[in-house]
This record gives structure tokens, C-alpha cells and sequence, in this order.
DNA sequence: CTGGTTACGTTATAATATAACATTATGTCG
DNA sequence: CGACATAATGTTATATTATAACGTAACCAG
């Protein structure tokens, strides 16, 4: 739990952010690497584009980032949905139902079960792993098959209960 | 815990549904009474519609059964949303940010931190309100101040388990 | 190099949601 | 009652999010 803590603080602090997102790219590159999996162009685009936000971003701001940076090309929604769900579905990103968006995760190819918590004030998010006990034991008594969680829990963080006010 | 349990085995099983609609209804009624909210007809239209299912209905399902009971009424989204956005604000229905969809709330009016059961075969919804004591203890330590969560189980409930295969 | 497969590109359209403004119903007070 | 303020509904248009369908290019095993 002092792990999960530690990583929650970060994304709602200042950081070496540039670090941050070297680590999860090459980390990114090595599960590719075992797993077989190609991490092409578009589909490291994609994830760099993720990876320089702690913040979730929509389909369209990742389409409209690749389309500023590739002046001259013109990009389509499939293109970027395509890549997120490989993203999604190797465990290099999870999607925020509550605001259909996307982040990075924060352990790479993991397929964890996490928890956000997502500030509403400065639109941060914290990945925890913390699975809910007795949620999963309330399904199992119910004789309920899990197969997803979604814990997205929107409120005020540290921070920004002190600047903001 | 056993009324959770109760009450999720309602959403899953056979039972008196008439009798939950009607239930549910006057509740929701009363509650508008107390609060002096005015339950109009467009609000009640779509409540019932949610009451008579235990499936989450997405807005335009809600749109759709709207203008087929009221043939020659053209109604547009907008009704539809804001009736649901009252809903939602008092307490009468939940929204499932995992489905893009709504659902009454089988305690209405308690504007209650709920928790779901979504099975992907039957698509039925079971609505827990057992709080995550340990993540909200969590988000404490962080400082953060919880305003709003978002708890979506997917699996596969215990009828479907035994039918399905 | 050939055929099978995977990923990408393109066009069109579906599904979900809201902005902006006009109209109607409801309640209040003189 | 009648004039006003407010809340709710209706209407039109459009924004936002996501996918279907089909063609092309890259990759890889034999
Ligand atoms: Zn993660
Ligand atoms: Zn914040
Ligand atoms: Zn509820
Ligand atoms: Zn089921």
C-alpha cells in the first residue's frame, strides 16, 4: 500500500517527468519485445502522445496532436482508435469511462486491475492497484464472475485544495 | 452486507417486477413531494421506462420508447436529457459510464455512492452500496477529496454461468 | 517471390451529447 | 384576475465520440 501511495503522489506532483516517460517507453519496447508484438510507428506515436500527459486525452486530442506534429498528413479516427486498442489490450494504457479518455498506465503490460483517482480541479489522475477486498468478495458470494473493474473516483487532490481554494 | 446481497439477487433473479415499478414510483414520488420537486409527466415518462427495466437503457433507447408509446409526438434528445440530468441530480437513476446508459436506483432519492454488477451476457445490473472503506481510506491519506465514484464490476452473474455454458 | 497475415489508410456514417433559442406551463403577488 | 418571474419543455442545429466497410501497404514464413 506505501507503493501505491508513492505512485499516486507523483502524478499529482512535480516530477522528472521526461524520465517518467523514457522508463515507460522502454519498458513498453521490452514487453513488445517478449511478447512478439510490433510497437510501430503509429502505435508509439500513440503511446508517447499518452505518456507526455498525466492527464487523460481523448481520441480526438491524440488525433488532432498527431495531425499538428505530422503537418501535411491527415489522419483519421481509426487510425488512433486502432492503436489505442492495441494499447488498451496489451496493458499499456487504461481508458477513463467516466470521461472517454485515455492514460498511460503506470506499470506497463501488467493488465491490472486499477483505481483512479482524478482531480477535477487540475484533470490529474493517480493509478492505484488497490483491488476492493470486499467488493470482490460480495461478486463472489453473489456466485458473480468478474472479468473487469471500473473505480474511477473523481473528487479534489492535495494540491489543489491548497491553491485552488 | 445481506441486504447488498439481497437486493443484487433481486436484479439477477426472477421475481416481482410489476411490484418493484410500482414500489419505485411512489417512492420517487414521495420524495419529490418532501423536496418540492415536480415530478412532471416528461420526468415520470422517463423514469418509468427505466423502472420497467432492470437493464441500463442508453438515451436514445429511452428517445426511441418515448416516441413509440406517443405516435405522432416527434421528440427530440434534448427531453431526454434533461429529464435523465434531473434524475440523476435527485437521486432516481444512476448513470453507467461503462455502457453510456442509465438505470433506476433501487433505493431512490439517497443519492447513494453505488456500486454495480454488470453481467455482459444478460446484460441485467445488480446495485450494491457497500463503500471501498479501504480506497476511500487511501484517498484520504493522499488528501484527496472524494466527490463523486464510479464502481463498475463486468462479468458474468450466476444464472448466466449456469445457462449460457 | 508468393501467399497469408497484420497493420495502416480512407471514406462514410453511427451513436452519444449539448448549445442556443423559442414557447409554454406554473406560481406569485398586487 | 393579470402582469411578471421562473421553471420546464420544445425545436433546430451541431458537437463529440466511435465504428463499419473496404482498399492498400508492410511484414514474414516458406
Ligand atoms: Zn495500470
Ligand atoms: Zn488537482
Ligand atoms: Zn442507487
Ligand atoms: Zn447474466
Amino acid at each position: 500500500m506505501s507503493r501505491n501511495i508513492k505512485s499516486a503522489n507523483i502524478a499529482f506532483r512535480k516530477h522528472d517527468h521526461r524520465r517518467c516517460q523514457r522508463e515507460l517507453l522502454s519498458a513498453a519496447r521490452r514487453v513488445c519485445e517478449l511478447r512478439k508484438l510490433r510497437l510501430t510507428t503509429r502505435r508509439r506515436q500513440v503511446l508517447e502522445i499518452l505518456l507526455i500527459s498525466h492527464q487523460p486525452l481523448g481520441a480526438y486530442d491524440i488525433l488532432a496532436e498527431l495531425n499538428r506534429a505530422a503537418s501535411g498528413e491527415r489522419i483519421a479516427p481509426p487510425i488512433v482508435y486502432r492503436a489505442l486498442e492495441f494499447l488498451l489490450a496489451e496493458g499499456f494504457i487504461h481508458r477513463i469511462e467516466s470521461r472517454n479518455a485515455f492514460i498511460s498506465c503506470v506499470h506497463p503490460g501488467h493488465l491490472c486491475a486499477a483505481q483512479f483517482l482524478i482531480c477535477r480541479d487540475c484533470e490529474r489522475v493517480a493509478e492505484l492497484e488497490n483491488s476492493d477486498a470486499a467488493l470482490l468478495a460480495q461478486a463472489d458470494v453473489l456466485g458473480f464472475a468478474v472479468d473487469h473493474s471500473v473505480v474511477e473516483i473523481t473528487g479534489v487532490c492535495a494540491e489543489c485544495q491548497k491553491h485552488g481554494g
